[in-house]
DNA sequence: CGCGGGGTACGTATGTACCCCGCGGTGCTATACT
């Protein structure tokens, strides 16, 4: 392992969890690796993909990314060491790819989750006898597959199909609930768990609350212009990544916006010259992320509040890779999370269920979304997002071939459960703001909070962040076990069923629940009802 | 869920208050056209 990483890669030390993940891998162990950007997740499965024999299967979101991946990988292991099918290409040089890789000359094969989905695609990679699977930006199974990017959902299924070899999935994302339903949805068996790197104490992080959303404004491009460059400044809306970067422009700056409206040539020249120090600063949505790893950004700018602390600290640490010095600074207002409950607000209409329940009932055979959709005349999207409700409802199942109902479903007990699924949803989405909202709402330690949501310890205060700068975080000492509870206990309660400690205080306990999402509760109410008990 | 634009009522100055409506994020792939 250390020869290999050492020959082919020059790594002349591997960091803690990356040489135990290695050695999982190569025994045939699955396992999850839960570590930031820049860490150094991808030196995992390139060592551990020349000690398999087999090719290795990187499924990987993003296909402007594949291609720098591709460079790399041929850069240390000559031409052809990795290759890419994908839409982008023609259909002779997806062709010549597979070759290669069925020749044994290309190692690794990258591949969007929508390739997955094609039957042609799973029966090269069956007769390939793969040995590793790779599932990058893990975390977009859940947030990304129940209806944006179904194909995500399908993973698991696929990778049965492949006879299932060692799957090592990669994400920056990791708090508890993700993490479960990472696992779940792409069916690893009892895979090893590595979690590092969370605590990046060279990033100073800091809220500042405002009730006006003029003055909100104002701020925003007061910290970015006061801040040392380059950095980025997030914002919820396309048309804000204009106006801002207009703005900043107009203050001297090079700004630049970013966001999923712009053609690919656009996007690209800027994600490039922000890489290439052309930039002072790129004004983004959330489009911009994956992908952007350049070690001196100074500063992370917030103008709106993200949908969780998942996202949240994502985007900051895209910050402070070097090492040195960095400033995350979140303009928070509450009624920012407004647009958030909205993203996260759809719901199907009844009659839609109906229509697609009922089409499901009459089929011979499995259906997918897209004949469904065009037989009944509804949006493949919306056609999606039934279908994949009804199976998390666990009353219908899919597979390669598409979905069919589990049994006899009445259109109108289809519109209950499907009704149920989204409640069930939107708790678990709303929860999520709650707790990004607790983030920026609270008077103790920052990095204390932040490292806590991912289940690991610091001691607090950490000594920077705005509330150990103003004091705050020194004024209550908040324990880390609470009575009979500690963090990352699997607790049950009575009525809202089983779950998980996620932080404890002095007196109140924050609990993930599977069906509730997250919820804050009384310790003294705890302890008088008897509500919880140690499952 | 909250914001901003456009229209209207009020009732007589050329503004102010209010209501209604539309809008808002993330990407892949197949296909038609230049």
């Amino acid at each position: 392992m250390r020869r290999i990483a050492e020959e082919r890669f020059g790594w002349t030390t591997l960091k803690p969890g990356q040489e135990e993940a290695i050695e999982e891998l190569v025994g045939g162990r699955d396992v999850l690796v839960v570590m930031p950007t820049g860490y150094g997740k991808s030196a995992v499965y390139q060592v551990a993909a020349h000690l398999l024999d087999g090719p290795t299967v990187v499924i990987s979101p993003l296909i402007a990314l594949q291609a720098d991946q591709v460079r790399h990988l041929d850069r240390a292991g000559g031409e052809g060491t990795a290759v890419a099918v994908n839409s982008a290409h023609s259909d002779g040089a997806n062709a010549r790819a597979w070759e290669s890789v069925a020749a044994g000359d290309a190692e690794f094969v990258f591949l969007a989750p929508e390739q997955l989905a094609r039957q042609e695609v799973v029966d090269e990679l069956a007769a390939l006898d793969v040995g590793l699977v790779v599932v990058d930006e893990a975390h977009c199974v859940s947030s990304w597959g129940h209806d944006f990017r179904p194909d995500y959902l399908r993973l698991g299924a696929a990778i049965d199909a492949l006879g299932r070899p060692p799957v090592v999935a990669l994400t920056a994302t990791g708090s508890a609930p993700v993490r479960d339903e990472i696992v779940e949805r792409l069916g690893l068996r009892a895979p090893r768990v590595l979690v590092g790197g969370f605590d990046r104490p060279n990033i100073h992080l800091s809220v500042v609350r405002h009730e006006d959303a003029d003055a909100k404004r104002r701020a925003v491009v007061e910290t970015t212009l006061d801040a040392a460059k380059p950095g980025l400044v997030y914002v919820a809306t396309r048309a804000d990544t204009e106006r801002f970067a207009e703005e900043l422009r107009q203050s001297g700056l090079r700004a630049a916006a970013y966001h999923g409206g712009l053609g690919a040539r656009a996007r690209r020249d800027v994600h490039e010259a922000f890489l290439a120090g052309e930039l002072d600063v790129v004004v983004a949505t959330s489009a911009f992320g994956m992908g952007v790893d350049k070690p001196d950004v100074r500063f992370v700018v917030h103008g709106d509040i993200t949908e969780s602390l998942d996202a949240y600290v994502q985007e900051v640490g895209r910050s402070g890779r070097d090492g040195r010095p960095a400033s995350a600074t979140l303009h928070y207002r509450a009624e920012d999370l407004g647009l958030r409950a909205f993203f996260a607000s759809g719901r199907p209409k009844a009659e839609r269920v109906r229509a697609v329940a009922a089409a499901l009932a009459a089929a011979d055979g499995r259906r997918t979304a897209r004949t469904l959709a065009d037989e009944l005349d509804l949006p493949t999207r919306s056609v999606t997002m039934i279908l994949n409700l009804l199976v998390e409802a666990d009353a219908a199942t899919s597979d390669d071939q598409g979905f069919t109902l589990r049994g006899p479903v009445d259109p109108g007990h289809a519109v209950d459960v499907v009704d149920e699924a989204v409640d069930r949803r939107r708790r678990v989405d709303e929860s999520r703001r709650a707790m990004v909202r607790r983030y920026a709402e609270t008077s103790r330690c920052r990095r204390a909070f932040v490292v806590e949501y991912f289940g690991a310890e610091v001691p607090e205060p950490c000594g920077n962040c705005d509330t150990c700068d103003r004091g705050s975080a020194f004024e209550e000492a908040e324990p880390e076990v609470a009575g009979e509870y500690r963090l990352d206990q699997s607790v049950r309660h009575r009525e809202w069923g089983d779950g998980r400690v996620m932080s404890v205080e002095s007196d109140r306990l924050t609990v993930f629940f599977e069906e509730e999402g997250y919820r804050v509760l009384s310790l003294e109410a705890v302890r008088e009802g008897d509500l919880l008990t140690a499952s």
